[in-house]
DNA sequence: TTAATTTATTTTGCATGCAAATTAATTTAT
DNA sequence: ATAAATTAATTTGCATGCAAAATAAATTAA
């Protein structure tokens, strides 16, 4: 019964789930303090880059589930952070645009890379930029299917 | 306003996000046949490698979040896959174990990692040993603290 | 031009992930 | 020996992630 491909320490799945959740979980302190969660976070990330965007524009940018980068946004929006506009020339999509408040934000998180950065002291520069280039490549995988 | 370290392009962050969404959508397909979902899954396979242990001993393993995994329990317990049942030794303890069910499913399961290892055959086996090795390195951060 | 189809978003129902509060049982301190 | 502290789990409230169904608006077809 050893079945050794099915034991947790085989399961690059598994360290995947441990990294995504400790790293999001880390994240949490700094975000507190801009009162928000990591997935708007990411799309503040995503609009500070390019802002007044349709949203499934910022679906792709993010990655974020289409049914929840609804509730995302509402939410963003009731926080004065950004607006959700009918867009005039295609009355089915709607655009996001940020307002001051979500612009201003970006200032307050300029800190935020460095400080995860120095969460992981032992891991160099390269090592990590290693990382980056394998995830991006399994996450090739994701681009078009599911 | 370029702040190149807030682009998400340049998100370790990010590209976890994405890989851990994207490999535990890639395994649903796989476990809807089990008729158990990732997390659940991940719990089987911390049985099927050690049965009957402490709720705490799981967490360890699992690195499920404790709150989840009491409704994780009660759900597979419904399903007959597994038990869990009161120390006699430390009423505060609860243990976990496997019913028959849960134990057959092991069987079921022998494929499930070979066919997501074919979901990234672009990717060499030293690749993904690299992948491991550094998420490993990473994960250390979150083995104590948050 | 009006129905059928396609596209863009939203809604719905279920399953976590997480922090904080709560409950239950054991151990420690006095 | 009994209160206080500690430990093990569970519960609660909120925020996603996800699939599938439902809306709404534009485009295509007949």
């Amino acid at each position: 019964m050893s079945y050794d491909q099915l034991q947790l320490k085989n399961q690059l799945c598994h360290r995947l789930y441990k990294a995504s959740n400790g790293v999001v979980r880390s994240y949490r302190e700094h975000l507190q303090a801009l009162d928000v969660t990591y997935p708007q976070y990411v799309v503040l990330m995503a609009l500070w880059e390019k802002d007044d965007v349709a949203v499934a524009e910022l679906l792709l940018a993010t990655a974020v589930d289409g049914g929840a980068l609804t509730q995302i946004l509402k939410k963003m929006a009731q926080k004065q952070l950004l607006e959700v506009v009918r867009d005039p020339n295609d009355g089915r999509q709607r655009r996001v645009r940020l307002l001051s408040k979500g612009q201003a934000l970006q200032a307050q998180a300029v800190g935020i890379p460095e400080a995860l950065r120095c969460r992981v002291p032992h891991m160099s520069d390269e090592e990590l930029h290693q990382l980056v280039t394998l995830l991006d490549k399994l996450n090739g995988v994701f681009e078009r299917n599911g």
